[in-house]
DNA sequence: GACATCAGGATGTCCGGACAAAAACGCCGT
DNA sequence: ACGGCGTTTTTGTCCGGACATCCTGATGTC
């Protein structure tokens, strides 16, 4: 039944098998040769014609379904799921999406300087109340107009500076810097801007504006990094796409 | 090393065993029996605890992985995750929002009628434009107060009537109709309230307002409901928790 | 012809074992 | 006291098999 894939292994890698099988097959459906639709075939035909065990096949899967790719049901098969999911929401950052999307953003640092955490920030970082932590605050442009007005407080100053900032995005750095980025809480909603954002961001005041509060956590569930967004309704919205598993 | 949790499995229960495990191990953080940072027993003793297998064991902690509130490291252990990760974020709707939040929402039908697809609606939708879809506008008070007025269509109207509809949450309808919904597309901006909105809304005229168009697939990828929404952004925000694997 | 029953096919769950790789620890020499 | 090296611990990957459960379509009966 099932398009013939020929998948190639290289068991000499360090790339486990199955992460190699998962992404050939992702492969293969963002290449069209696996339309919306098809069914793959069965596990044990499929682990039998690569020559690995059903589990390795099964993890591979999995790995896709997790990932919204695929869809599984029992007694039935696995098939590529119908309509474009528009794969997304990895952990970014605007400036990653803004190069994604082809735009070329630049970036002002109006202030990069530690200061001493208060109640608030201490509290969702993990610190101590009055222990110095990096404050950041900078707007970010697309297009050559203003898009959003980025606060942030990072625990550790990890060794940035304004020049860094200003060429490239505050994720990039961190990650970068070996910080490894797991979880994000985002709050976001709405409210009218104050006269200064308004001014720094080229708006009427009282124009609407997106806000967003961003907490980011590690592996090990410290804080790295805590930021007040606000953004040009007018010019941004953010895309969030839900998987239920 | 780790704190001795008593599990007791069912084996007689239609539940699997390692979702059995992963609940009561989850119920554990919850409680507080297991701290965050505390480390679990290794895999090998685990499984020899509970007469289960190694593989049983580590599908049980990767679901909880999966779910953010474990962190593995090889060569160190489990840990639970540091810091209070919100967990949230499944495909709800505004409904089952409040209700959680202990509050008692209340929903005014404006009108629930079927009309023919324009070229924008029957394209999210996957259908012929010009086919006959329902139309739903609502408005969802919580506490006496108007909160957010909601647009949505679908594609066969599955016996929705007003009543249900006055008394009950949309997406608790649609499950119980067996509807499976499984991935969400949302986006999420900011406008000012038209005259109109400000009125069924009690805002001034211009008050920003938080906007989400979201469409919501079933397991096979098809369309199964499309909603513009506004909401008071005076009164509620998102939130949205990302896990990255 | 319609409904109930059965068989086949597919994924879901679970077991037991084996080796590899990474991180932490302790030992030892300098 | 310090640094390097090997050992131990723990998770990561992979195998092969067994039975359960669900869905679908065909068969058979009324």
């Amino acid at each position: 039944m099932g398009t013939r894939l020929d998948i190639d292994l290289d068991r000499s890698s360090p790339v486990p098998l199955y992460f190699q099988v998962a992404e050939q097959i992702a492969e293969a459906i963002r290449r069209g040769d696996l339309t919306p639709g098809a069914r793959l075939d069965n596990e044990i035909l499929l682990a039998d014609q690569l020559g690995l065990s059903r589990p390795t096949i099964r993890q591979a899967i999995q790995y896709l379904v997790d990932k919204g790719l695929l869809v599984r049901k029992r007694g039935v098969g696995t098939q590529v799921v119908h309509g474009q999911v528009k794969r997304s929401v990895e952990l970014t950052s605007l400036y990653d999406d803004l190069r994604r999307a082809g735009q070329e953003p630049t970036t002002r640092v109006l202030s990069l300087r530690p200061v001493g955490a208060d109640e608030a920030i201490a509290g969702v970082l993990g610190v101590a109340a009055g222990t110095e932590v990096l404050h950041l605050e900078r707007v970010r442009y697309a297009g050559g107009e203003p898009l959003a007005l980025l606060h942030n407080w990072l625990p550790a100053g990890a060794g940035l500076t304004s020049e860094a900032l200003a060429a490239r995005g505050l994720y990039e750095l961190l990650r970068a810097a070996g910080v490894r980025m797991r979880v994000a809480n985002q709050r976001i909603g709405a409210r009218a801007a104050t006269p200064a954002e308004a001014r720094l961001l080229d708006e009427r005041r009282g124009a609407p504006l997106l806000t967003m509060v961003r907490t980011t956590y590690d592996d090990q569930g410290r804080a790295v990094e805590h930021g007040s967004h606000v953004y040009r309704a007018s010019h941004y919205s953010l895309e969030v796409t839900l998987i239920e598993r």
